[in-house]
DNA sequence: CGGTTCTTTGAGGACCATCAATACGCGTGG
DNA sequence: CCACGCGTATTGATGGTCCTCAAAGAACCG
């Protein structure tokens, strides 16, 4: 039985409510692949032929324009992309690329809307995940905004704070040039802006980020909820 | 009979192909509501209790943070705002308020949520509209990284001479100060960037502007349809 | 271990914000 | 109708933020 292949994605949010039919019909003629670590996998401006799900590895989506290039966001295992662009049969507003050596289940974009048609249950995971990505998208926003290079910095910093489990000494999960690239900044910018968060109490060595005052960091960042909360978005 | 009142949002998108009993059911308890200008409506952290539909008037959309605001985008007649909220029942991540006297339709959530689940029709248009809002959402801010404040500002002027049926002139749809604020810039330096615009073919004159050399305006900003393009999705 | 890529540091400059002051537009009330 | 007041728009001066260019150091990989 070759739908085996899709158990791993079977319990994801936006597949674990719909019917076994459903599953079925969307998987069939769905593959995986595995892409080596930096390798393109989908150009902005080409049609949506598949929705993808992470199944292991990392994967970058950015965006191109008149020779500049910025990281729009970083997706980890369990994660889909090219959703709102499938739905809709429109091109891709992104590019993507591999950061590791990644597995990745390509859907037909056909089956999704088919599917989606069919199954009430997939058709509201599918609002729900566009709803959260469309919050974490305006957040995304709003921080680039309202916040200077080093408040996004900082930010950044106690968001990877919390999601290694309040520990206060992580690793980065991305070059930095890339962070730069997100936050909206030159890597020369970055590298000067971990130097002006050592007052506020961050230490950096290579790509280990210590927090030495959690306070005086937090006084800095002044993290908002409506900014910075990740407990129903996506991040990179 | 009182359903008459929402007659005017019966064929937007959004609730065209639902049934009449749910659209009944969706508008039961709804009300119209008129506004004076700059009138704020909903404040950004408080819960979306109502989906807003612009009957007649104009409205911004707008973020706040450490004593920065950012104005995220302007809605005209038969734009709905916090659906996204709505659907899955969090607070606003943006404030609202009034540009002009407007009326809005105001519809509570939970008959939102509750038709959502029982017609498949708006379901499926509520799919449509968040996937054409996210994508609207993710140009934007490509429109911020990728280009300079001059870029910015001459594709807007692009558009607007689109919007206005390829008009060589046209009177700004909204102050200025806000004007900057969306683009991402300041009040002074709007200013500044106008008349940086005028080797660039454009003339401006209190709201008018006057695109004096098309090909060169054209040239200088670059437009792309992945960033630009707005047949399908929102904008100021 | 050599080459490549990434990171850091410095110098210089472009872009953009801030502050301050003036001019303009518009509605109100004299 | 005009004077006034208020908010907006413009202009100039200045400083800060951030980018660009260049070069050296560090990390990675074959």
């Amino acid at each position: 039985m070759s739908a085996s292949r899709f158990d791993s994605i079977r319990d994801l949010p936006l597949f674990a409510q719909m019917h076994q039919d459903s599953f079925d019909a969307l998987t069939h003629g769905a593959f995986v692949q595995n892409f080596p670590p930096n390798m393109v996998m989908i150009s902005e401006g080409e049609p949506a032929d598949f929705l993808h799900i992470v199944q292991d590895g990392c994967v970058e989506l950015f965006s191109t324009w008149n020779n500049h290039e910025t990281s729009v966001t970083t997706l980890y295992k369990n994660s889909t992309f090219i959703l709102a662009a499938t739905i809709k049969d429109r091109p891709n507003l992104m590019s993507a690329r591999t950061l590791q050596k990644s597995r990745i289940v390509m859907v037909p974009s056909e089956n999704v809307r088919t599917v989606f048609r069919q199954d009430s249950a997939f058709a509201f995971a599918i609002v729900d995940e566009l709803a959260r990505c469309y919050r974490a998208t305006i957040k995304n926003m709003k921080n680039l905004k309202l916040r200077s290079s080093l408040e996004r910095l900082a930010n950044y910093v106690l968001k990877q704070h919390h999601r290694h489990g309040d520990a206060l000494a992580f690793d980065l999960p991305i070059e930095k040039r890339r962070l730069a690239s997100y936050l909206g900044m030159t890597p020369e910018n970055l590298s000067r802006a971990f130097n002006n968060l050592k007052p506020h109490g961050v230490a950096v060595s290579g790509q280990r980020i210590e927090i030495l005052d959690l306070a005086a960091l937090t006084a800095y960042a002044k993290p908002d909820r409506l900014i910075d909360d990740t407990t129903a978005e996506q991040a990179p």
